[in-house]
This record gives structure tokens, sequence and C-alpha cells, in this order.
DNA sequence: CTTATTTTTGCATACGTATCCAAAAATGAG
DNA sequence: CTCATTTTTGGATACGTATGCAAAAATAAG
């Protein structure tokens, strides 16, 4: 329509391509009276590149990973690529996630709170994909990661506790989840540390809910607690109003609660709840930087960073 | 490698194909050696068709907006598709980021909490592609839309209110949001038709924050109101927040507050709030069923769905 | 104006799959 | 075993774009 040839319509499009003013005015033209665009996934096809990055992402309930996914499709998109979401409820279905998000070619691969089998590693490294873990590191250090310091976290949190405290207690995440477990790890070695070894333990799920029913649980016993620390802020939320409203206990007199994470609600008039604090944007920044270096240079050596934490000191501990 | 043709291996991989035991586990076989597995993006060229939904989102920070993007993805994953997310800043940026979304020849398109230019109406139409409104109308009933009835909800909360108070206040969203204007509208209406025209009014932008410093305007004053009202949860929960802890108001006692959306946060211990429901599981359902029909039977009809709300009393209101 | 140089153009081909069609192979009936 | 019927197969083509290459057009130099 526009008289030139299917090549010279490519190259009014292509950025730097090599064409004359007027077949562009031509094509442009005839492209707005067609409403005609460009075909990406043709052009994927051709340039063997989709501009799109796969992030694999299970709870979604928490407004940590709510917050982490806001900047992730932001600043991808800034870049200039595009974001494919893709949900896993359970960790069984990993495996058929990722092969679906390989078969749409992504250029790059963002995984979240969930564990690569080797089969899907192999299955990356052939494929070329660029994966990075997202706080979960691999078992053989095969695959780049980026996560906090969640041993360490722990080990502040303990810190700042100790001394201030009769009785301590921590409220982990599942069974299987590494965060929770290096969180935990480091908060009870700092007390065995210093000579506290008749803690208490119960385990939720990072729901607000599962906080709540156990520190119910923990508040019941006679021996109970005057310090909690929960492996993730909104357990922690959950802790306090049990405390408050179902044991009529005051905080931080009676009871101190740290939690994990700094998530909004954290610094809520209600709560103002002291906290390990995840940095966000550092860990997003590290992640996508380090995924962009494996798409556009080729490199290949897998980098695993471990980011600090910060004590967020609030209202909800003795300090 | 297999020692069968291109058209073989095809078959091999599309269900119901015509292809013999022999073959396929040939096929299969060679498969798992080379770590084969087809091209997506090739096969959406020739099938013109990408199983790829679309969803474009603004409000991150929003607990309801992130639990509607879970069900959304978890949903279009279970019928097979995959969901390509995109953000939107600032509402300027609609239409670069719907063309996109376009030329990735997504299948469908759900557009949340942003209006259509008509271009871009225009856009969609001729590539054919569905589109639905996620709690947006559009103007000239061009395209399809779902959204809960906010004139109603307002309207619900005010019945519940008007006769236990004096002094009535609304927090409503940004000038320009629909579901602002509706919400903040059935409410005022109400008012009004009981002989009330002396209300008061804030704006805040649907943070948690911004319903805070609203609130703390309103509460400010002499004629302090007894009964707010509040757009969204999340701004509720802020004027809870400063009510309480900075001028030391009893709740529902001295205030009472009402939100609307109904978030998980509404029924914590600690804020108890009664709320206006958004039905969100029948709102996506709604939503995908009408997508899914669109692109599978290629109807064209729009339809247009308002879902009713639903009162939910907690303890944040005199009963 | 001629020739050398640069820019623009169209042709042909490739990307990896699905599918129509005709040929080949397998199966069934008698 | 023959012939009819069904199933399976490979070849050819199409999907919409990018790009190497050589030809054509435009521009610069003399």
């Amino acid at each position: 329509m526009a008289g030139v040839s299917q090549s010279a319509v490519s190259r009014c499009f292509t950025k730097g391509a090599s064409i004359s003013e007027k077949s562009k005015q031509k094509v442009l033209k005839a492209a707005r009276e067609l409403n005609y665009s460009p075909n990406i996934i043709a052009r994927s096809l051709v340039k063997k590149a989709t501009n799109i990055i796969g992030i694999v992402l299970t709870r979604y309930k928490s407004p940590f990973y709510s917050r982490v996914l806001g900047q992730f499709t932001r600043k991808i998109q800034a870049k200039g690529y595009n974001t494919l979401l893709m949900d896993i409820g359970n960790d069984e279905s990993v495996d058929a996630v990722l092969s679906t998000a390989l078969q749409y070619q992504v250029d790059g691969l963002i995984i979240t709170s969930a564990t690569l089998s080797s089969a899907m590693v192999e299955g990356c490294l052939t494929s070329q994909t660029p994966v990075i873990l997202f706080n979960r590191y691999a078992m053989y250090n095969e695959v780049s990661a980026v996560y906090c310091d969640g041993m360490d976290g722990g080990r502040k949190a303990a810190d700042q506790m100790i001394g201030r405290h009769k009785r301590f207690a921590c409220i982990k995440g599942e069974e299987g989840s590494s965060t929770s477990r290096d969180r935990s790890q480091g908060f009870v070695q700092r007390l065995e540390e210093n000579g506290i070894s008749d803690w208490l333990c119960e385990r939720g799920n990072y729901s607000y809910e599962s906080g709540y029913a156990a520190a119910d649980k923990l508040l019941n016993r006679k021996d109970r607690p005057d310090a909690i620390f929960c492996v993730s802020d909104l357990m922690a939320l959950g802790a306090m109003d049990v405390a408050r409203y179902k044991y009529g206990l005051a905080i931080p007199k009676d009871l101190s609660i740290m939690g994990f994470d700094n998530i909004n609600m954290a610094s809520w008039s209600a709560y103002n709840l002291s906290t390990v604090k995840q940095p966000v944007t550092k860990m997003v920044d590290a992640t996508l930087s380090q995924l962009f270096n494996e798409i556009e240079d080729n490199e290949d050596h897998t980098i695993v960073r471990k980011i600090k934490t910060e004590l967020i000191l609030r209202k909800s501990t003795r300090n």
C-alpha cells in the first residue's frame, strides 16, 4: 500500500536502519491508515530474542512479594523488556511452569521463593537462558542468586533482644523454606552463644493468621515468653494482635515482638513494629543488573550476592 | 536425529495429531537427549494465537489489586494461558503500554484501573483483540467491562450510618478516578435523600498515608465528624490510626469509620473494620469467563457486568 | 558531465512451527 | 492373496519479520 517492499517496511520500524525519509513517511502514513504495527512475535522468531523476562512467584498474599513484583515489572519495562508472570501453587508444579517459560523463549528468568530441580537447571543451561534466584540460593551454585542475609538478620534481632528479656521464642515459617531456616538459625545461634539454651519455638506459614495462631500457643503457656522473634512481619503483626487483644498484654512492656521484612504495615501507628529490614530496592536492582549483564554481554559467570539486612527499631520492642 | 520428518516432530507435540506410537517414541527419545522442546513463539506465529493474556495494572501498593492479580494469573494458568503483566505509572503511558501488548499479539487483554483512549479502542477493535475493563467502564460501551457497583455500595454505607451519627464525612480518592466518584456519589446521594446536606469531604489517593492525612484534617476541625466513609479500606485504616493514636478517640464510641474493598487487613483484630465488600472472586471469574468467551467463540457482543457489593459489619461502626 | 562514493532499495532467504495434500504404509474384509 | 479402507508419513507452503547481498538511486568530487 505504501508502494515499497516489505524490507522497507521492516527498516522503517527498525531503529537505525537504512531508509530514506521519503519512504519512511510513506510507510508511516500507510501504517496509520491500516492501523498496522509490527508483529513482535515474528520479530522474536528471527532475532532469537523476545524481550520478555519471566518471573516465577509463589506467595502472592505477602505484601513483601507484591512490592518486589511491582518493582521488578516497573524496572523491567523501563529497560524495554516485558514481564511474563507465572505462579506456582505448590512446589511440585515448578518444573512445569519453568518449562513453559523456556518454551516461550524468555530472555531471562527470575525465580522467587522456589528451588530449581536439577533437570531444570540442565534445561536452562542448554537453552542458554540466564536465571537468577531471588531470595533463594541453589545447592551447587550453578545459577546466580541474590538474597538477603537471613542468618545475619536473625543474629541482629537476637542481639537487640538479649539482655532485656528473660524468655525467648521464635516463630518460624514452613519446614522446607530456606529463608525461614536461615533467619531462625541466626537468631537461635546467637541466643546459644549467649548461654540461652531454653528457648521456645513455633511454626507458621508466613501469613498473619498463622502468626496469630503460633503466638496464641506460646502465650497460652505457663512459662510464656517475653520476647518473640518472627521470621516475617506479617506473622509478627498477627502475634501482636493476639497478644494485645486476646491476652491483654502491653507491648513492649509485657512482651517484645520483632519481625522480618519491613513491609509498609510495620510502620503503621497501630503496630510500630521493630523489624529486620530486607532492602528491597537494593535486592531488586542487584538482581536485574546481574540478569541484564548475563543477557546482553553473554557473561556466564554465575554470581551469588548476599545482601545485608538492617535493624529498624520502632516501638514493639524494649530498646 | 529421530529419523523422521519435521512434520512428524510437530505432530508428536500436537495433541490429537495423527502419528504412530513408534515414531512418537523415537521423537520423544531424541527430544530427551537433545533437551528439545517446541518453540511456542514459532507456533504462535502460524497459529495466530499466543495463549497470552495481557494484564494492565496501576496500583501495585493496594492489597486489593495484588489479590486480584494473584487470582487472575492463577486462573489464567489453569486455563492453559499465560500472563503478560504490564505496569503503568501515570495514566499518560497507557497507550504505549497497550500498544506493545497488542504487538505481542496477546489473545486477550484485561485492563485494570485505567481508561482507554479512543485511539486504543480503535486499535483493539481492528486487531480483533478482546478487551475487558476491570473496575472501570468505558464511556461508550464499545468494550466489555466488569466492575462492582460502587454507587450502590456507597448507598449501603450511608444507610448503615445514617440515624446513628450526627456529622458525616467522606474521604474520596483521586479526582479522575471513576470508582472513587461512584462510591462517594452513592454515599452523598443517600445522605441528601435523608435531608443531610452539611457533610464534609477530603481527598486521598487510596493509600494508608493519604487516609491518615485526610482524616487528620477532618478530626482537627471544631465540628469534627463522628462518621467517616472512606472509598478504600487502606485509607480507612489510616483514618482509624490517626483517630486513635493522635486524637485518642475511641472507635466506634466517638467515631465510626467504614471502608470499601474488604481487604484481608480489615478483619485483623487491631482494626475490625466495617466495610463494603467487593466480591473479588466473583468479579475475577466474571471477567475471565467473558474474556475466554470472546476469545474462543469469537463472540463480539460487548457485555458490561455490574456486580453487587455486600456490607460487612465489624466493630469500627456503631451497628 | 563523468566518475567515484555513499545511501537506499528490493530480492531472496531464514527463523521454527502447523497443516494441506498426495503418496505410502498399515490394516481389515472377503 | 486381493482389494478397499484407514492410518501414517513427508513434502511443500505459510505465518510476519530481519538481514546479507547486489543492483539501483542519490550524492559528492573533479
